[in-house]
DNA sequence: ACTCATTTGTTGACATAGCAACAATCAACT
DNA sequence: AGTTGATTGTTGCTATGTCAACAAATGAGT
């Protein structure tokens, strides 16, 4: 009804509400994950290489996990010293490694992810299947639209 | 149609759709905020501090970031170093500090503010301010679902 | 006053994040 | 073959983040 300035605070302040609602859940799956002792991204990883029976090289794994090539070193290193993933030799390119689950890293896995789940669905549990895939449809647009606002860290 | 298993994936599905959203737009504001040579968390400190005439303790900072009060130290030792922030006495306390914006400080903010607004509008482009507004506060919802869940970090 | 738990900021150790610069390798072209 | 440019992983520097432990100050109870 009332002439709304033009920045459209709305936007603006959903744009915040976002960054904070996915830093408090960010928070809360560090907790749950220590009991594992496994850090988010660490999950990520692991999650990330279930479905890839080839593996994943360093610089695939980082466009997926959103992050600059050099994180994954360390990230994979000590998913390493603990046998939870390995680094095989690429065929026919011996710059790159593939990474791939270890059978300890599977099993690891299949313990924390049906519990996942069960936190998903509680932390959800206001709002219905499909209304979340609605959501996250959305999610997926709005992710898209930013995602042409920051070349440098995609390409790079 | 089918019965759902009892995981629901879809919930699951959406929590990680949100994180990876959340990761591109904060990916996309450090892309932005980089113009004023400022990160993300930096530009949450002086937005925070705006509508605070009295300052902040940096207590309540971490508090208001959603982190751990020992990331609040460094943060404002670079912002008071580049001027932008003051650390004034607690009256009454002399255990604590009052974090106050300089004119410096806001000065910038008022520089940074619009383009924001306008990078949110843009980012929102697809969505009308009364659909973001309803998306915020379901968000709103789910983060107050999951604090519940990660208690270890809100009260240290 | 005195004790005791709590709070505030700090420090140190470490994980995670971004980026620039580098060597080795690859790929394309001459 | 040789050159050139791009790619992959690595290293180093820095910022940010978690957490435990600490000293100083506060507050509540006695």
């Amino acid at each position: 009804m009332k002439p709304v300035s033009p920045s459209r605070p709305a936007h603006y302040q959903a744009l915040l509400q976002l960054l904070r609602t996915a830093d408090i859940l960010w928070s809360a799956s560090r907790v749950f994950f220590a009991r594992w002792e496994l850090s988010p991204s660490q999950f990520n990883v692991l999650n990330l290489l279930s479905d890839q029976t080839a593996g994943l090289s360093q610089i695939e794994l980082g466009r997926l996990l959103i992050t600059h090539r050099s994180n994954v070193i360390g990230l994979i290193d000590r998913l390493e010293k603990r046998g939870l993933v390995a680094r095989k030799e690429a065929a026919g390119d011996r710059r790159a490694y593939r990474i791939v689950l270890t059978n300890a890293g599977r099993k690891l896995l299949n313990q924390v992810l049906p519990e996942f789940h069960a936190l998903a669905n509680s932390i959800w549990s206001n709002t219905s299947a499909a209304r979340a895939t609605q959501l996250s449809s959305e999610l997926s647009a709005l992710a898209a639209n930013a995602e042409k606002k920051s070349q440098p860290k995609g390409p790079s």
